[in-house]
DNA sequence: GGAATCATTTGCCATTTGGCAAAAAGTGAT
DNA sequence: ATCACTTTTTGCCAAATGGCAAATGATTCC
């Protein structure tokens, strides 16, 4: 929790009561490597905010091929698709890359906290907004540039990722094959 | 404004009374072909409803080429950037491709509807996640795809927009040179 | 109607990336 | 240390895309 609470205060002030009442709803999930946080057509029933560990978010297209949309890393909520309320049915999967640890709320106590705690709402829709705003920018420069750049700003901004991450993963997210970030970086040494 | 409120009525109730609070702040405004409704750097001081015409947001790379991050098409709010309260300076530049009609509101007022109407901020969440999740999903599958695909996917996304742009926006969208996209086009054909 | 301007297409060639398969390197379990 | 398995690198060649410049087509303005 300890990480969680601070995170959201970023975002908005909160009374120690507050806070309470927001710890007592949370409880620690753990996800080994490869399982999955979120499954395509599956129905959404918790919310998490990952204290340790990379999670990414991935499709089969129509060739059945994986593609890596982006990744989650910590100390990030995870909200993609909610608005808190409507209930939410991906298309895709939430897997972990890493084991990961993560700080869940079932969603009914998720909407319990927004019903209860006054601003609570203000401070997800900041963080909403700023998050999918972030991702949004970052996912628009991958497209128009060639794939040696794509890769050395995929290093820029997570350069903890890198050794963590199966090559094949990168390779999907910045829409280039293995091989040929193979050759880029081979280049780049 | 007659568009405005039924679009914002979607994602939720008001009142009577509260659409004519909302109406009233409103006011039109008319952006000829190229003009700005934002610019890079410049802090944005209203909230636009496009009913008529499209705008496109785009930004100068490090080589001081344009890109053309995305399309912003009639019923549509935009909100880009905004939680509703900070001030947001952006990167980057709205510009109308075409003439474009707009209701618009001062910073200040829509703040005061925030402050006034219980459940919009609510609605404009709603909004605002389901608006840039949709650009987020859209923008990944632009990644990892060839530049015929993506140019025909454009097309089934934009069916409406193709022939309202100019052609080395599209490509600049797409991420390749306006060349590319007219031999792709001629195959297509 | 014609000149000027802007948008799109085309040709030519260089460079980048993909596809496929095999080799090499790395990892983990016994 | 060895085997089985996974991940990453390479080689070879084909296909896609870029860069540049010129040609064609469209539009606007006088």
């Amino acid at each position: 929790m300890k990480s969680f609470i601070p995170y959201v205060l970023q975002f908005g002030n909160l009374t120690t009561q507050q806070i309470d009442v927001i710890s007592s709803k949370a409880y620690e999930v753990t996800l080994h490597k490869d399982e999955h946080f979120w499954e395509a057509g599956k129905v959404v029933t918790k919310i998490g905010f990952i204290t340790h560990g990379i999670l990414r978010v991935f499709y089969y297209n129509n060739e059945g091929e994986e593609h890596t949309r982006y990744f989650i890393e910590e100390n990030h909520l995870i909200l993609d698709g909610h608005d808190g309320e409507t209930s939410y049915t991906p298309s895709e999967y939430l897997q972990a890359v890493t084991d990961t640890k993560l700080v869940v709320f079932s969603k009914k106590d998720w909407k319990e906290i927004s019903e209860t705690i006054a601003g609570w709402d203000s401070i997800i829709q900041k963080i909403t907004a700023t998050y999918l705003r972030k991702k949004l920018e970052r996912r628009s420069q991958l497209v128009s540039q060639d794939a040696a750049t794509r890769y050395l700003e995929f290093l820029e901004k997570f350069p903890t990722l890198v050794n963590r991450i199966p090559l094949s993963y990168v390779a999907s997210y910045l829409g280039i094959t293995q091989s040929s970030l193979s050759r880029i970086r081979k280049n780049i040494r």
